[in-house]
DNA sequence: GCCCAGGGAATCG
DNA sequence: CGATTCCATGGG
């Protein structure tokens, strides 16, 4: 793996007396692509922000915002605490993403990786809460993206937990025993009866999120698509987004164009083990053209 | 009306 | 097995 040195971290304060931090020196972290680039869905851009670029949404139960200042990466609403508890792996500040996109685009047979690593140079995979991955890509499936924003949004405000003006994703337990009839309110179709089971066999144990972690790729990939509505797609995405498994490969229709028209053979040999973080270079090149 | 959306389950041959 | 069809909903 190749991990990076813990950028320097500095506790403030704003002038209304809220804390915030700043990460010294972040390099390869590009606001806006992370958080638009379609693995998250409750970030959306600060209206007239004074910095180049800040997003803010709830993650792992708090509201934050997070801004580019020059060389730095600022939070708003986060304390240093906070930040090395959840927010350094959630914003994948623990991977050395310049070593990793040299690694990716160095074969000779790279050429297309090196265009879309050029474009979406600055993407970084963050590692959200599992339950809220396994959820939101449930709700992704043949869907688009605003909608799934919408989706996911009135399941926080109906079942999560009121924070200020915003809801946190609703958890496990506030959703055990709920039925379709109870989702009809989110207008998500056919999705709430794949949420219903995904609550149910998380809940009773029958699929064992803790366990997947120290899994074989294969194995946890197996356990995930027990659940009714993962199938091999959304499985992949959970892996890749909430499980922190950079080799995960998520293929939907962006993906599948590239593969067939690019790399009928499959990935470079000099992606292995980074495969997911090609993926989402590749997604966001091919998403952008034109 | 049509098509598509970060797919997957059910069904059919 | 692989290929096709249906699934809810909303925007273009």
């Amino acid at each position: 793996m190749f991990t990076t040195e813990k950028n320097a971290v500095i506790q403030k304060t704003t002038e209304n007396g809220l804390p915030y931090v700043a990460i010294e020196g972040v390099r390869e972290f590009d606001v806006s692509k992370t958080f638009d680039c379609g693995q998250c869905f409750r970030f959306e851009p600060v209206e007239n922000t004074p910095y180049e670029s800040e997003f803010a949404g709830v993650a792992y139960g708090r509201f934050i915002s997070v801004a580019r200042d020059k060389e730095d990466l600022l939070i708003f609403n986060c304390t240093k605490e906070f930040f090395e508890e959840k927010l350094r792996h959630f914003l994948g500040l623990d991977l050395d993403y310049e070593n990793i996109r040299r690694t990716l685009t160095e074969s000779t047979d790279s050429s297309y990786l090196r265009a879309a690593a050029e474009s979406a140079k600055g993407i970084r995979i963050l590692n959200q809460n599992r339950w809220e991955t396994i959820c939101s890509f449930i709700i992704s499936q043949n869907n688009n993206i605003p909608r799934i924003m919408g989706i996911i949004e009135r399941l926080c405000e109906n079942f999560g937990t009121k924070i200020g003006d915003d809801y946190a994703f609703p958890t496990l337990s506030q959703l055990k025993g709920v039925t379709a009839e109870d989702l009809s309110v989110l207008r998500a179709g056919f999705r709430n009866k794949y949420i219903v089971d995904a609550v149910e066999k998380i809940a009773s144990g029958e699929v064992d999120l803790g366990a997947i972690y120290d899994m074989p790729i294969e194995n946890a990939r197996q356990e995930l698509i027990k659940i009714k509505g993962v199938g091999a797609k959304v499985a992949e995405c959970t892996l890749l987004y909430g499980f922190g498994r950079v080799e995960a490969f998520p293929v939907d229709v962006w993906v599948k164009r590239i593969m067939a028209e690019l790399y009928e053979n499959g990935l470079p040999e000099c992606t292995k083990n980074y495969e997911g973080i090609a993926q989402q270079y590749l997604f966001h090149w091919r998403r952008n053209l034109k």
